[in-house]
DNA sequence: CCGTATCCATTCCGATACTG
DNA sequence: CAGTATCGGAATGGATACGG
């Protein structure tokens, strides 16, 4: 994994992990892993992908190690959980929702997740700088300083 | 924009999203935007893409609202700045930065970013719960109460 | 149930040439 | 400089049929 492969920019790390998880679905099957699917036909049910694709997406994900093949109890099937580099993309899938629940939706339209819920369960992303202030406010969810945040070691993300 | 579309998933906040930036590019143009890039031609280098596509991209992230066209000084030219609603694609991308640090890198390959520095002035994603406890450790990175993550409203993320 | 194999349509992308 | 127009190849995706 993370074989030899032509990288869109083979210096950036955000290339890279698009490179990567950057198609159509894989988020997606990411996203039902999150949400508990293990089984073949349970992300195909929820994604409604082809079946081709879908083997081929897992094959992917496992080779690149975001997933991993481990038998079911009995031994009968196997399934797929993530890995601790899958698990990692969290940060990510969480990211997406958040930006798609406040800015993908028209104004009445339903979405499956509550965002001005006060008790809801859903997990929110913070912003912190290396000395833990918050670059960006939870509730207008935008950043306050863009000119610190344009400064990696060679001013790239 | 949010225009009638046929979505991947209608409901969920993820697809959407993935739906509206989850092509090869059109988040590394939003990364070069946050770098500074604001130019046709810089986002061209920076990225190495051809032109008819930088086009449509740019065309497509102003149509979604991401992107926004302003005249230069001089009113010489036009120039793309982040909406709002652009600069809230920040965690995304700050997210698929920190994955691609740890888990897009073979071991002694060098990438834009020095993650173990103190000093960096780049900032740091953490996942907090609705109490603002932390669910995921910074130092591992690994999502520490899986099963916490699973509640959606619909038990979908 | 869990895939594989085949076929086809569509989309995406890059190179090049051209324009105001 | 900032695009547009066109073309061809590659990758992607979907439907269906088939096999362990």
């Amino acid at each position: 994994m993370i074989d030899a492969k032509t990288w869109t920019d083979p210096h950036c790390p955000v290339a890279r992990a698009v490179d990567i998880v950057g198609d159509k679905w894989s988020l997606l099957i990411v996203r039902d892993a999150f949400d508990g699917a293990r089984r073949f036909t349970q992300f195909q049910r929820n994604l409604g992908i082809a079946k081709n694709i879908l083997a081929d997406r897992l094959r992917a994900l496992v080779d690149d190690g975001i997933l991993e093949c481990v038998p079911n109890a009995n031994g009968t099937r196997t399934e797929y959980v993530l890995t601790g580099r899958g698990a990692d993309l969290f940060t990510v899938v969480l990211g997406l929702r958040q930006w798609g629940e406040r800015h993908a939706f028209g104004e009445g339209e339903k979405h499956s997740i509550l965002t001005d819920s006060v008790d809801q369960r859903v997990p929110t992303l913070r912003v912190l700088d290396g000395d833990g202030r918050e670059l960006i406010s939870s509730d207008t969810h935008v950043v306050r300083d863009l000119g610190a945040l344009e400064s990696g070691s060679d001013g790239r993300m």
